[in-house]
DNA sequence: TTATTTTCTAGAATGATTTTAACTTTCAAA
DNA sequence: TTTGAAAGTTAAAATCATTCTAGAAAATAA
């Protein structure tokens, strides 16, 4: 496939999103951050993402791949939600919100915030504070 | 160290229990369930009971850890709880309850099931089923 | 006891992720 | 601009938890 070009108003917006996160602009890093930003919220994993950025044409190590996802992740562009053993899921939805999983499928599916009710939360013993918090309900097929 | 002998009632009742879970009994399998539910509710990784299991004297493969823990979570004497990417935790308390995870110690503390207060869940989209609803907060030190 | 099935084991294999070390790019200061 | 230090990228090797393999040992059934 042709190389993804992206048109110079997509770069400038996305090197100055990478920017204002702090991080440096990069060839990859604009081409990440467009697939992963560029088309509403998504759940992703290293594998999803190095086989797009494959598709679309840039030849992207997988280290980079992964450098990226938790240079993304520490620089609070990225949520991570670990909900399968052994594989990183990375959405880029950053309101609280929750998730269904499709265990068959390997799926993550939102749940808005306002469609769980929860009373008070516990509070962490003493000497820890909440970092936050993470609901889960495992799907299986009926 | 001394094998860890355990007393014939001792033995005679997880015998049973592994039996009634439809399990043989073996000998590895009843140091392991000695070891898992002898004493109150734990939170175990393979590492963990490997360790345990070698300072008790019984010299218990790897693999054999890793199928026991399978073999009695799909039995049902173990729930499995998903909390860190590449490690497993078995919760001997089978009671539906939460947990704090405390990553810097890679530490679970349960939250009883009365203590989070929740509203109606949601539905789970059409085709599939409720399998099992897991909350985590995270904390780190204050 | 004997036969059949299951379990256990060491070691190899797997799969996701991280590290290494050399090379390239970015960016700020001259 | 040039320049040089710091940061980023890469292929390949290493790591780590877990699973698989195939043969030996133990458990149950006949």
């Amino acid at each position: 496939m042709a190389p993804l070009s992206l048109s110079s108003q997509v770069k400038a917006n996305l090197s100055e999103k990478l920017r204002s996160a702090g991080l440096r602009t990069t060839k990859q890093r604009i081409l990440l951050a467009h697939l992963l930003f560029g088309a509403g919220n998504r759940h992703i994993t290293a594998e999803i993402l190095f086989d797009e950025a494959s598709r679309s044409g840039l030849r992207v190590s997988q280290a980079t791949i992964y450098n990226t996802l938790n240079q993304f992740h520490k620089a609070g562009l990225l949520h991570e939600v670990i909900i399968d053993q052994g594989r990183s899921y990375f959405d880029t939805n950053l309101e609280e919100h929750h998730h269904f999983y499709v265990e068959s499928e390997a799926r993550l599916i939102d749940i808005d915030q306002d469609e769980i009710v929860m009373g008070d939360l516990p509070k962490p013993p003493s000497g820890y504070q909440t970092d936050g918090i993470q609901i889960v309900i495992r799907l299986s097929n009926k």
